[in-house]
DNA sequence: AACTCGGTTTTTTTT
DNA sequence: AAACCGAGTT
């Protein structure tokens, strides 16, 4: 059969086997996507399932719409009847089909980060809670919650301890009863609401594992409890179910990822049957024995091997940078070099980041290299002010209990409605146990309201009241552009004529060409169509190889992606790895990961770069190399020295005037001005240590020491009086 | 009561 | 660097 000639053994027979659950456990670039994808289009050429009947979980939106169309190259058109999706996309469209059963309606809007903040944010407010963290610490917290299936009523009794804790699950509380209220659901109800649907409707749960006779999963090591939880149920005998991941990319660990998870199908799934896949295919012996080599130091691991037929390859470049800036220019030239001696298109060469913060000058330089880029994520399009504006209007067209949005929108464009009024309202609505919106009906009755202000919000109902009755009449294309033009927000921006407003105009005007874009291919498209597709959009959807440009990403974004030529970016302490707690082991395991993620994104060739010197919240951090950088075999590693050879850094003077003119004072002693990373220092009281990192200037200059017998201390270089050795 | 300006706080990574 | 908050202004 022709499908499986494109497999080697080992992914043959995970292919082939079809009986019971099934695990794949393989290390990065080994074709684990590929066994999936052909293992569906075997599944359908073989007849053994219906394409309604295969439910196939993709990390992201983008992975899917791949597979899919992977799967209708591999055996036609029918193909697209798979359900493909990530969890959310696909159990939100469960939701919409099931949402009276759990007292909702079916235009629900879905709550993104940003959202779910806000909510917290009100809440607070509303409480009148005094608190110490912030709002979106709290989020963090109650969605952590939510992740590990921990009910409000059960955090109340049993968790919460001290009155903070106390006062978290107040908020808890409120949060949960203000989000159902607002006929509105955040990323992780989205998972958890299946489960509660099952767990009522054991027929509702019993139709669907008849529906989804085939389950696979990718990317497993990223699955959340309330995700395992769900596939748990959806299996049962009849069912049959494949996982596929590598233990070494679990990188999503701070939003509930368990790599348990892994471990724990064996046990939890009858008669389990292991698979592994030893060849890469995509890397060079080198970058894989450097990827080893770093991997190593983690402690636990399922044990793996990986080996390759491919060429040994270049040795990683090292690039020592000065600072952001130079990093950034360094890399477009180094970009240009690659390309043309490689014969790569522009679309072969990636830069990562651990942080998106780290895309400013990164962009800058290519910009002034003249060399096309994209970032990718991001700030994404629509987590953009006035994006999530025009959203706004849309969804509180499509669901007029979604207070957050109503909100959001209440005051914007400036129709002079302040918080004064809206607090009035809010508290009037809770007193007769209404929607606001429904206050705004009645907005005469609400008394504590001045009357011009009256007048107001009564305008702005009647705007709403009439945009929603033409839902029926005007195309969601249609729709939308009226209701901008009628707010005027374009002209505001296009007045204001600033940068940053043009750049916006821009925005909205590519915001109204997508949504025409989306009723041309679908001529009855609603606005809750629309919102339920832009809800769960995420920032590597909108990535596309074919694109001349050079992609710009988190390494997090990277995850199942390849390149031919990759940058790591801002390799420093601090920054990669970000924030390592010397106590948290497990948390520097997971940057670890990152790293081996990042690395094993290239094809053939990696270059590391760090910088000395970078701005972080608005100072001068000086930072040591990654500790990941040593630990990289050092046979793989090529250190280049990139000061001084480009023609913007030729004009400056040598790299170490640059250093100490930019990080320390003119009237420093000679002992301060000495101060650098690595240096081994004296202390009064702490004895002997090593300099980790420098940061800020003048007076305020603070040094972090890693002190032999007192552990790491932050001081202040003024009063430290810390002596080299 | 809303708006405006300046000072303060707050920072990963994202479905 | 950007969002947020609060005092002073319209
Ligand atoms: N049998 C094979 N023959 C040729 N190429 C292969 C084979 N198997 C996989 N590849 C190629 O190897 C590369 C990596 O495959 P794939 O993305 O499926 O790996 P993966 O295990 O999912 O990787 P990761 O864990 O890093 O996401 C792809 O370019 C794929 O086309």
């Amino acid at each position: 059969m022709k499908l499986l000639e494109n497999l080697n053994e080992a992914q043959r027979e995970a292919v082939e086997y079809n009986k019971t659950p099934h695990m794949i456990v393989a290390g990065a670039g080994s074709g684990k996507t590929r066994v999936l994808t052909y293992k569906i289009a075997y599944v359908l050429k073989e007849k053994m399932c219906e394409p309604e009947n295969i439910l196939a979980l993709t990390f992201t939106n983008k992975a899917a719409n791949e597979m899919k169309e992977r799967i209708i190259e591999l055996v036609g058109k029918k193909a697209s009847k798979i359900w493909m999706g990530t969890f959310h996309s696909i159990f939100a469209r469960i939701l919409r089909a099931e949402s009276e059963k759990l007292d909702y309606r079916p235009n629900f809007s879905i709550y993104d980060r940003e959202d779910s903040i806000s909510l917290v944010n009100n809440i607070i407010t509303a409480l009148n809670l005094n608190i110490d963290l912030s709002p979106s610490a709290i989020h963090h917290k109650i969605s952590h919650f939510k992740n590990h299936m921990i009910s409000v009523d059960e955090y109340i009794e049993h968790i919460a301890k001290t009155s903070l804790d106390r006062k978290i699950g107040e908020i808890y509380k409120e949060y949960e009863i203000r989000i159902k209220e607002n006929n509105s659901m955040d990323f992780d109800d989205l998972l958890l609401k299946p489960i509660e649907l099952f767990n009522k409707y054991p027929r509702v749960l019993q139709h669907y594992r008849g529906q989804f006779k085939y389950i696979l999963v990718d990317e497993f090591q990223d699955t959340n409890h309330a995700q395992y939880e769900l596939i748990q149920m959806l299996y049962n005998r009849l069912v049959k179910i494949c996982v596929v991941g590598d233990d070494a990319q679990s990188i999503y660990g701070w939003r509930g990822a368990d790599i348990g998870n892994m471990l724990n199908f064996e046990k939890d799934f009858p008669k389990t049957k292991i698979f592994r896949l030893e060849q890469n295919y995509r890397s060079t012996k080198t970058i894989l024995k450097a990827a080893d080599s770093l991997i190593k130091n983690n402690k636990d691991q399922i044990q793996k091997t990986l080996w390759t037929d491919n060429p040994d390859g270049d040795k990683i470049s090292l690039m020592r940078c000065s600072d952001e800036k130079d990093e950034a220019f360094q890399i477009a030239r180094r970009i240009k070099k690659e390309i043309t001696s490689r014969k790569l298109k522009l679309s072969d060469v990636a830069i990562l980041y651990r942080i998106n913060a780290q895309s400013r000058a990164l962009e800058e330089a290519l910009r002034r290299e003249k060399l096309p880029y994209k970032i990718i994520g991001g700030v994404e399009f629509y987590r953009r002010k006035e994006i999530k504006d025009i959203v706004g209007y849309l969804r509180v067209l499509a669901n007029q209990d979604d207070e957050e949005s109503l909100l959001r929108i209440m005051n914007f464009p400036q129709r002079g409605i302040g918080n004064t009024s809206i607090t009035k309202m809010i508290e009037f609505a809770r007193r007769l146990n209404l929607t606001l919106f429904q206050t705004m009906g009645r907005i005469f009755e609400v008394i504590e309201v001045k009357e011009r202000i009256q007048k107001n919000v009564k305008g702005f109902k009647q705007f709403l009241d009439k945009y929603i009755s033409l839902k029926d009449e005007l195309s969601l294309s249609e729709l939308t552009s009226a209701m901008v033009d009628e707010l005027g927000i374009l002209r505001m921006y296009k007045e204001e004529n600033s940068a940053e407003s043009m750049q916006r105009y821009a925005n909205i005007q590519e915001l109204l060409r997508s949504i025409q874009e989306f009723t041309e291919n679908n001529k009855k498209a609603t606005i809750d169509d629309y919102l339920a597709e832009v809800s769960l959009i995420s920032g590597i959807d909108q990535f596309s190889e074919s694109d001349a440009v050079i992609p710009l990403m988190t390494v997090h974004s990277a995850k199942g992606l390849e390149f031919p030529v990759v940058f790591l970016t801002g390799c420093e302490e601090d920054i990669f790895p970000l924030n390592p707690k010397f106590d948290e082991d497990a948390r520097l395991e997971e940057e670890r990961r990152l790293f081996y993620v990042a690395l094993t994104r290239a094809k053939e060739k990696v270059i590391i770069t760090y910088a000395r010197s970078r701005y972080r919240f608005g100072e001068v951090a000086y930072q040591a190399r990654s500790r990941f950088i040593e630990e990289l075999d050092p046979e793989t590693v090529d250190e280049v020295e990139g000061i001084g050879k480009g023609r913007s850094r030729r004009k400056r003077k040598s790299y170490y005037d640059e250093f100490y003119q930019e990080g320390f004072d003119e009237d420093y002693n000679q002992e301060r001005r000495s101060l650098r990373v690595g240096s081994r220092v004296v202390h009064e009281l702490f004895g002997q240590g090593k300099i980790l990192a420098i940061n800020g200037q003048g007076d305020m200059q603070k040094v972090s020491v890693d002190f032999e017998e007192h552990g790491t201390k932050h001081l202040l270089v003024k009063f430290a009086n810390l002596r080299l050795i």
